[in-house]
Order: C-alpha cells, then structure tokens, then sequence
DNA sequence: GTGAAAGCGCTAACAT
DNA sequence: ATGTTAGCGCTTTCAC
C-alpha cells in the first residue's frame, strides 16, 4: 500500500480513502485516478486480514451445519453464501458433525476467526439445543429453533405448505384424499398434517380418519402406507404424502396395482428433493421447502441485529411454495 | 494478550510461545500452567486474523466450486473440509456460478483474504479453463483437469469403474451384458465405456456392439435406452447404466413388461446418488464417485506443494468403489 | 527461560 | 483535500 501512495505521490491514508470509496471525504477525480491507476499498475492486492485487524470488523458470518448428512444443508449454505456475498460478507463454515471434533470447538473456531455473526442450521427442522458460546455474538438459527426461544429463529411453514399441498388436490376434483404422515412428534409432521385438516374444513370435506396413516419417512414406508391406503374399502383418489421419499414407495404401489398416476390416483408430495422429485415418472408435484431463502433470510436477520437493530419477531416463517409438475 | 501475561507475571512473548507450543522455547511446565490458567481464568481467545497478519499465513485454503448445481459439489467440500479441518487449516468457500458474480473476481477475493492455496472443482469430470490467477498460488484441480496440464489434478478413475461394475454382472453369472452410455465425448462416458470393454475382453466375452446404447443422462434417457435392449432378439440379462438417474428410468423401462430385478434383469448405475440409488427398489448396486475422497486429496496435494515439494504426477487418479445393494 | 522492540498491512482520528 | 500518527493483536528476532 505504501507502493501504491509512492507511485501515486499521495499519502497511505488517501489510498485506502480511494480504495475504500470513503463516504464524506471528497477526494478529487484526479487523485483518485491516480490512486486507481497505481494500484493496478502494481497489481496491489488488499490485505483483507489487515484491513478486518485495524478496522475490527471481519465481514464474515459463520455457518455452522451438519454438511453433508443431507443434501439439503448445502441449500441453505448456497442461500446463505449468496446473500452474504451481496452484501459483502464472507462465509466460513464449520460443520457441526465432522470428524468428532465437538461442536463448541467448531464454533469457538468461528470465533477465533471473529466472525461477526452466527448461522446455526439444521438439516430437518427440530428443536435444538446450542451451546452456550453462540450467544456471544449475533446468531440466527435456520430451519430449527431453541427449546427456550431466546435466539431469533426462521423455520418453514409446514402448516401453509400442507394446506397448499392439499388444496391442489382439492382444487383437481378430489374429495377422498388420503394423507400418509412422517413419525409425530417432529414439526414437519405436526404442522403438514395441521394444514392437511385446514384445508379440508375450509372446503368442508369431513376428515376421515382411516386416510391419515404414519409411515416410516422412508420409501419403503410409503409403500406399505399407500398399500394400506389402497386397501381401503372406498381407496382414496389421492394420497398426500409427508415427503418425496414415501411418494417413491407409494408411487410403486400405485403402479404395482396397474393403476396410473395421476389418472386413477393423484400424488403429492413434501421436500422437493430435486433428484427423486424431478426424475421420477411421471414428474412429482410437490412442496418445496425453502432451504436457499431460509440462509438468505438467516444473513438478513443476522445483518440486521449487527446493525443494532433489535432480534425482531423470535420465530420468522418462510413459504413453502408448491411445485407444479405431472402427478396430480 | 497482554492481560493474560499481565496476570500470569510474564511477557507477551512468553504467553504467545505458550499459546502456539513453540518448538524450541523450553518453557517450565510451572510457567506454562500459569499462563494457560490465567488465560482460560481471562477467557481469552487468540484472534486468528491477527496471528495471520503477524505470522504471514492465514491457515485457509480456498476452493472454488459450483456449490449448488450438483449435489456433488457438496460432497468435494466435505471432503476437502474434513482434511483441512484436520490439518488445522479452513476452509473458504467461493462459488464460480453464483449470483453472476465472474469466477475471476470470487477468486481474486479468496486471494485478498490471502488463502494460502486453492482447489478448483468440477461437478462433472471435464476439462477445464481456470482463470489465470489461480496460478498464483498452490492450486490443484478436483473432478476436472486443465487442457494444457499444467495444473496438477486428481480425477475419478472411471475406466476402472465401469471395469468393476461389468466385472460385477460377469461374476454373476451374466454373458449378454448392455450398456447404457452417457453422451459420448465426455471422460465419464468415455472411460466407463472403456471399462466395459476391458472387463469383457478380459472375460473373453465378445463385445456385440447392439448391446451398446447411448442416451441423455437422464430417467427418460434411460428408459427408452433400456428399451430399446428389452426389443432386441436376444435382450441382455444384465444392463451396466452410465448413471443412476439412467438406471432410475431403465428400472422403470423393465419393471412395465412385468420383469423383474434382478431375477430377470440385473441392473448396476454409476455416481451413487444417494437419493436415487439407495431408494429404488430393490435399492440400486452402483459404483461410486469418490467426491470426498478426491476433495481430501486435494487439500493434501495442497499442503504439499505449499510444502515446498514439486506437484508430483500431474494427475492423479482415485479409485471408484462398487457399492452393493440388491440390484444384482 | 524470558523480555524488549520492531513490525505485519491496514484504518481512523485528528491536524493541517 | 490530504497527511501525521497511533494503534489493531499478534509473532519473532535478538538480547539478557
């Protein structure tokens, strides 16, 4: 830097004026070209480590996640990263399951690092307990929240996204629509079946409930569910199912029947797990959950809170849009 | 610091030798404890940018990936992470598909941040053309390879994998074996084809070029090729898929004419996508991209060259492994 | 074995 | 509008 002010003749203090673009302190066109023109000449390269020393400010955030348990923590990594990127902040991340190393080490890592503020993610949405040190600098957690909701938190809406899912059906005819839930007791299952019930009242279809079964979130559980489903006395005309991995199972049964989707039977799922969600046959129509806007919205809150602003509400909830392609 | 050293009665160097275990330094155990009690009495923690600053390296390697387009990328960043983690070193994460933003400026930022040396990933095995200024620091390319080789790389081994996984359907018992290909041109395609080939031979089982098919690599690909060698006079009892999602639709293509798998046809992918491959049914045998395995590579290729040691070989090849599932 | 002192490359009052 | 100066929190020679 000193180079750069030589060959600029000016002094240090005007180059990081110029490279800084520093608001109110008016440096001439033609200083500031000089500047310009030097520093490329000598292909300066700022000390971001520098800079974040003197300046106490580090732009970066940290994200800490369970990385590769599921494809859905790099969503929020990608919406996070992106977000974080418009506004100039890095992004470090720290898994919270790695190779042993315990969490609070990780994320006193972070610290070190002096990250200006915390991401701590989920990868299915869950109550979480975090270790103590979060606390320390602004933190925002994703797609899970605390047992005790101090932390400022912004999970899906599983509620509007099982209404939405539900609806469709509704909206293609259907009456009799079966629904196979994810093990009670987590969020995802309480609140899709919640908008599920929502959206027959509001249509004024009597809930029946020998069309509500709990499966194994898995593709074999969908498949004894919709099985199960199928052997009704008076089957559904559609199944509603926790999320795309059931829908798998239950799109075997269907099959396996000689029945065809969606003509005898409409088929919706949760997740829009884009691998099985886009490639099965024909296309799953299903609920998204909005793991990129759920990162972008964790910076927003978490640059928010660093600019003083008060955690505003505890607990912000993203749409789960639905996704329209060929089975219902 | 100087709190620290001020409470334990010693100077801040010897606090900093304390802190790192500096070589070399004899310091007493006594002296040693009263530091480390009196820093953890303080709750000090270093500040790593600081250290960076003063030391003149940063202990972050940077790598550059599209993070999001493939679930693969992820898988690379585990990797890597995983290893540096273990190296005491962070990872910076730049992507070189987001929000527009060129590749060049993403890198140029992971350089003014200092990174001490960088991996350029690929979703997809290919060549490619990185921007000049990554040969400013150590760098080596993951999943990809540069066309005039000058970057050391490390890639997938697809030839011994498509050898493995026709090996697989020869060992059990198959003679009339298809192939399913992806578009030709691409190493993946190549590779896996040549694999095929060699097992074969190996085998001295004539290769029949009708059992050769190429497809786009996706479910519909897959179905019409798994089709198209369902047609032929002599269909094959085996059929080696260049992908999972080819494989998703051949399963799909052999399960309508009331076939089964692996009774009547015996059915291995590539990529092991998770999602796909270990929720058909009867879950998919495949082979296996070593994505994390080649991210850890690259970080060790890294340190390495930072090292001082020459890029070795300049590519260097990881073994693609069959997983076993009920396919076959 | 431990300390004093000189930076690392930058920012930010404060002066001019 | 630009320069002077004092750090930011640490590492690292070099003396003692």
């Amino acid at each position: 830097m000193g180079d750069v002010a030589e060959r600029a003749s000016v002094s240090r203090t005007t180059v990081s004026f110029v490279l800084n673009d520093r608001p109110g302190a008016g440096i001439p066109a033609e200083t500031r070209r000089r500047v310009l023109d030097a520093a490329a000449a000598l292909g300066y390269r700022p000390n971001a480590g520098a800079r974040a020393l003197a300046a106490r400010r580090s732009d970066w955030y940290g994200i800490v996640t369970e990385i590769v348990t599921a494809p859905f923590a790099v969503e929020v990594i990608k919406g996070a990263h992106d977000r974080a990127a418009e506004r100039g902040k890095f992004l470090l991340i720290a898994s919270s399951e790695s190779g042993g190393a315990d969490e609070a080490t990780e994320i006193e890592k972070l610290l070190e690092q002096r990250a200006e503020g915390l991401i701590y993610a989920a990868t299915w949405h869950r109550a979480v307990r975090v270790p103590d040190v979060v606390r320390e600098v602004p933190a925002v957690l994703v797609n899970c929240f605390d047992a005790d909701g101090t932390l400022p938190s912004v999970v899906p809406d599983e509620v509007g996204g099982g209404r939405r899912a539900t609806q469709r059906l509704l909206d293609a005819g259907h009456q009799r629509i079966g629904i196979i839930t994810l093990d009670p007791g987590m969020p995802a299952s309480v609140g899709r079946l919640q908008g599920y019930e929502a959206a027959l009242s509001a249509a004024q279809v009597a809930i029946d409930s020998r069309l509500v079964v709990a499966a194994d979130a898995t593709a074999d559980g969908g498949y004894s569910a919709a099985n199960q489903l199928l052997d009704l006395d008076v089957p559904p005309t559609a199944i509603f199912c926790g999320n795309d991995r059931m829908a798998m199972g239950a799109y075997d049964a269907i099959k396996e029947r000689g029945l065809s989707i969606p003509g005898d039977v409409a088929v919706v799922g949760f997740d829009n797990q884009e691998v099985i969600a886009a490639y099965l046959r024909p296309r799953l129509t299903t609920v998204a959950l909005p793991f990129q806007e759920m990162g972008a919205r964790g910076v927003d809150m978490l640059a928010a809170i660093a600019a003083g602003q008060p955690p505003a509400v505890s607990s912000t909830t993203v749409d789960c849009p639905l996704l329209e392609r060929s089975s219902v």
